[in-house]
DNA sequence: CGTTGCTTTGAACTAGCTCAAGACCTGTGG
DNA sequence: CCACAGGTCTTGAGCTAGTTCAAAGCAACG
C-alpha cells in the first residue's frame, strides 16, 4: 500500500482532512524500510528521531519484564503510526516490533513537528490519533481488570475487526490477523494454555473463526454482547457507509 | 492552590516553559468550581466543552461495567488536567469523579485550542502531557497482565509517590493519598479482600505505611525492587533537585 | 521426511475470588 | 460527652479461574 492511501484512510477514519493537508503530508521527507518478522523497529529505552508509518504488514508494541514475561500493549496495521508518541516523548518506554514481515515509512521528527505547527489542522488530527491510542489503552485496562479471559478475548476480536473495517482492511466478515495463540495470551495477560481454551470457547459458541491467520466474525451480536463491546472509545468519525456498531453492515 | 502554581509546577515537571507561555495560560478564561466527594465532574458518554485543571483535592477516572464492576483508570492530584483528552476527543469514554472534596478550574475548549495553535510551544507541552498519561496506561497494562497483586500494588505506590514528589506534593518520605482499600482494589483489578491482604504484605516487609489517608515510603529500594519500578515512562524532565530514581533524595 | 514451531490436551496446583461475620473507626445528633 | 450508625478494615473458609508442566498431535517448509 502506498503512503497516501494508508495514511489518508486512517486519518479520514477519525477526522476530516482537506486535500491541502494530504498534499502537505505527502511532501514530508521519508525513508521506506522493510522489516522481517520479529525485528525491533524501535527498542525500549532508545531515543527515537522518527515516526514510523506502517505501510504493509503488522507491528505490535510490548514491554518485556525482568522474568522474561511479555505484555503486548498494542497491535498495529497499515495506516497506523505506532510510535507517534515519540514525536513529543522521544525516549521509548516500550519496544515496537514487526509482528510479520512489514514495510514502513520513516518520517523525521523535525519536519513533522514543523508541519504540525504550520498547519494546526494536521497537528490536531495527529494529536487526536494519539488520544485514541490512549483511549484504547484505557479500555484494555478495564478488560484486564474486570473481565474474564473469554470476554476479554471477544473484546479484542471486536476491537481489531472494527478498527480494520474502519480503514477498509476487512473483507465482508473477515480480516487478516496473523497472530499466534501465544501472542494472544501475551496480549490478554493470560497463559498460552488458557488462551487456547478461551479461543475454543468462542469457537464452540460459533462466535468467531480464527486460525492464526485470518479472523472471521460468525456472530457479531453474540460476540459484542459477550465482550460488552461499545465502539465509542475508538472515536471513529461518523460516516454514512460505515457504522462501528454494525461493522458487517 | 492557585492556578499559576499548580499548572506551572506540573508543566515544568515534564518540560520547559517560558514566562510568556505561563502568562498566556493565565489569561485563559476560567471558571472555578468546587466538588464534593463522589461528584461526577464529567460523565461517561457526555460531550465535554471544557478541560478541567485540578487545583485542590483528588480526582480519578473510571469505567463502570454492566455488572456494576468498576475499574479505576487514573488517579489525579493538583496540577493535573485529568480530561485534557477531551480537547480533541470531546466524547467521554469514561467518567471523571471527585475522589475527595476538590476544587477545579474549567477552561473552555475553544480558547485553549486557539492558544495551542498560536503558541505551538504550549500545544506541544500539553500534547506531551497527554502522551505521558498514555505511557502510564501502558505501564498499568503491563502490571495488570504480568505482575502479581502485591508487586502491582508496590508499583502503584511508587508511581503515585514519584508523580507527587515531582510536583512538590510530597513531604520527605510521605504524601497525602486519601484512598480506601476498595478503591485500591478497583485500581489494581483485584478484590477488596485481596487488596487488603496485599497491603498487609507490604506492611509486613516494612516497605510502606498506608492508613487510607497518607502514604509513607519506609524502604524505597525494596519497594522499587519488588515493583520493578523504572520511572522512565513518566518522562519527567531532568532537574538538578529531583531524581525520579531516588525521590527521597 | 525430518525439523521446527504452533496447537491441543490432561492433570495437579495456586493466586485470587466470594461470602460472611466481626472489629474498628469517625462523625453526628441527642 | 455518650451512643449509635455507616463506612471501612480484617479475618476465616471454601471455591474457581487461571497457572504450570509435560506430552502428544499437527502442519508447514526446506
Amino acid at each position: 500500500m502506498n503512503l497516501t492511501v494508508a495514511l489518508q484512510r486512517k486519518l479520514e477514519s477519525i477526522g476530516e482532512l482537506n486535500n491541502e493537508a494530504i498534499a502537505a503530508l505527502e511532501r514530508l521527507p521519508l525513508r521506506v524500510v522493510d522489516f522481517a518478522r520479529g525485528d525491533e523497529v524501535a527498542s525500549d529505552g532508545a531515543v527515537s528521531g522518527n515516526c514510523c508509518l506502517l505501510l504493509e504488514g503488522f507491528m505490535h508494541r510490548h514491554k518485556v519484564l525482568r522474568d522474561g514475561g511479555r505484555q503486548i500493549l498494542a497491535v498495529h496495521f497499515p495506516g497506523d503510526i505506532p510510535d507517534l508518541q515519540s514525536l513529543h516523548v522521544p525516549t521509548m518506554d516500550h519496544a515496537l516490533v514487526a509482528t510479520t514481515g512489514c514495510r514502513a515509512a520513516f518520517i523525521p521528527h523535525e519536519p513533522l513537528k514543523q508541519l504540525t505547527h504550520e498547519a494546526p489542522a494536521i497537528g490536531d488530527i495527529l494529536w487526536r490519533d494519539s488520544l485514541i491510542d490512549s483511549a484504547i489503552f484505557r479500555t484494555w485496562i478495564a478488560m484486564m481488570g474486570r473481565k474474564p479471559a473469554v470476554d476479554h478475548l471477544a473484546h479484542f476480536f471486536c476491537e481489531v475487526f472494527v478498527r480494520m473495517a474502519a480503514v477498509g482492511l476487512a473483507e465482508g466478515n473477515e480480516c487478516r490477523l496473523p497472530l499466534t495463540q501465544e501472542f494472544l495470551a501475551d496480549t490478554l495477560g493470560i497463559s498460552a494454555v488458557h488462551a487456547n481454551r478461551s479461543l475454543q470457547e468462542l469457537r464452540d459458541t460459533r462466535s468467531v473463526r480464527f486460525d492464526g491467520r485470518r479472523l472471521t466474525i460468525l456472530d457479531w451480536e453474540r460476540l459484542r454482547e459477550q465482550a460488552e463491546f461499545d465502539p465509542t472509545y475508538l472515536h471513529l468519525r461518523r460516516r454514512p457507509d460505515f457504522d462501528p456498531n454494525h461493522p458487517l453492515g
